[in-house]
DNA sequence: TGTACATCAGTGAACGCGCGTTCACTGATGTAC
DNA sequence: TGTACATCAGTGAACGCGCGTTCACTGATGTAC
């Protein structure tokens, strides 16, 4: 299981650290991100995690940020081929959906990671930090680091597509991105671990499929 | 703090343990709903809580029940006086946002508490019990056990009282209830542990209300 | 080209924490006769 | 009405767990001269 390393320096422990967090992300969600454990697997003494994470949460963090590129990634490969921006929209939906019931760990980790939820009083950014900013309402919005695949910019991608082929007012896209993301964000968490979490696959996929028409009808109207 | 006790038996452990539950968990959310503390501060030993309750999880589970009552009593006061068919679902669209922001804890705790996400494999029933049902889509639905102002039953009555109204078709109704639903409950994680967690109150009251208007439009349209 | 030395990336053992849970037990309560 | 006894609701101390984190330390690397 170990990979036995055969060097006293690691070479990239850093992102070995952060591969060996998405493995254990992947099976529990962002609570079995253990730190002892992946530096257990791999081959490294817990100590050695502190050279290059300042605690846990900061590997959790670098763990969800890995986790929303592909998350990212998997909606845009939906995507290829599809040149109509109604169908673009409804592919970032489909693909957001489709991640989170494929991959419930990592979509845990992306979204649940630190900020279990907002404590008292206000705080101290916006969140997880790079699937930041759209819906934000004031002007325009700072690219979020690094993420160039994040699912909120396909969202907005979408959305400007739509308002370039007239089908859509300009006022619209940040109240429809909110419905959007509100809509799917919503239908993912509750099936994953929400009252719908018992219901099979198909009979989620077929109410995944009618809501993100529905949203998009709705969008378009 | 502790209130202390001038008998040996407690009177109702059960009741209090749920209620120093709420406490807790209103402050930090399910994860703080610790039975240790529970019992520190109903003033008892933490072998007696093994007396109402199988274990941990059994105690979470009644607190989350709790707290979504208190969800629904919320809801359901939000609508009083209101009878136009289509305020009313605006009402349950508003309160279960409201709620989530005036109480992240609670509702954290009511949707997030055991399952923290569905793990491999098939669940065992439909996740937390009493506020599951809409939008399964086969057939009569059972009724919960106990919680007569569900959320989930709020919403379903509104739908049903657009349906009266001649303002929405019957099959319409649990494709309605599913992006109403996944619409509110997104944005209410989105913004209470998710990226729009830093917003300010105003902006996400500003937001949430144009959001609800949305799905109404989009449901009534 | 060789050597001194600063720098960096690891080691291995240990600590304290607070938790959930279990042990054998005792104090209070209510019911049968 | 009093007493025996089953039943139930608590006690108090302890256990083991696995975690995150810290200690002083050593092995490897690269750069200056």
């Amino acid at each position: 299981m170990v990979p036995a390393r055969d060097t006293y320096h690691h070479g990239d422990l850093h992102r070995a650290l952060v591969d060996a967090g998405l493995d254990l992300a992947r099976v529990g969600g962002a609570k079995s991100v253990v730190l002892r454990e992946a530096t257990r697997r791999t081959g490294v003494t817990a100590r050695a995690a502190y050279r290059h994470f300042a605690d846990r949460e900061a590997l959790v963090r670098a763990v969800a940020r890995a986790a929303l590129d592909h998350m990212g990634t998997a909606i845009l490969a939906g995507q290829t081929g599809v040149t109509d921006p109604v169908d673009l929209l409804r592919e970032v939906g489909r693909g957001y959906i489709a991640f989170a019931l494929d991959e419930p760990g990592w979509f845990d980790v992306a979204f649940f990671a630190v900020r279990e939820f907002v404590g008292s009083g206000s705080g101290t950014g916006s969140g997880i930090g790079s699937d930041t900013g759209i819906g934000s309402g004031v002007g325009p919005v700072a690219p979020p680091a690094g993420a160039e695949a994040a699912p909120s910019r396909l969202l907005r991608s979408a959305l400007d597509a739509l308002v370039d082929a007239g089908m859509l007012g300009p006022e619209r896209v940040l109240p429809a991105a909110s419905m959007c993301w509100s809509g799917v964000h919503g239908f993912a968490t509750l099936a994953t671990r929400g009252p719908l979490a018992g219901l099979p696959r198909s009979a989620l996929d077929a109410q995944a499929d009618r809501l993100v028409d529905d949203l998009v009808a709705g969008v378009t109207r």
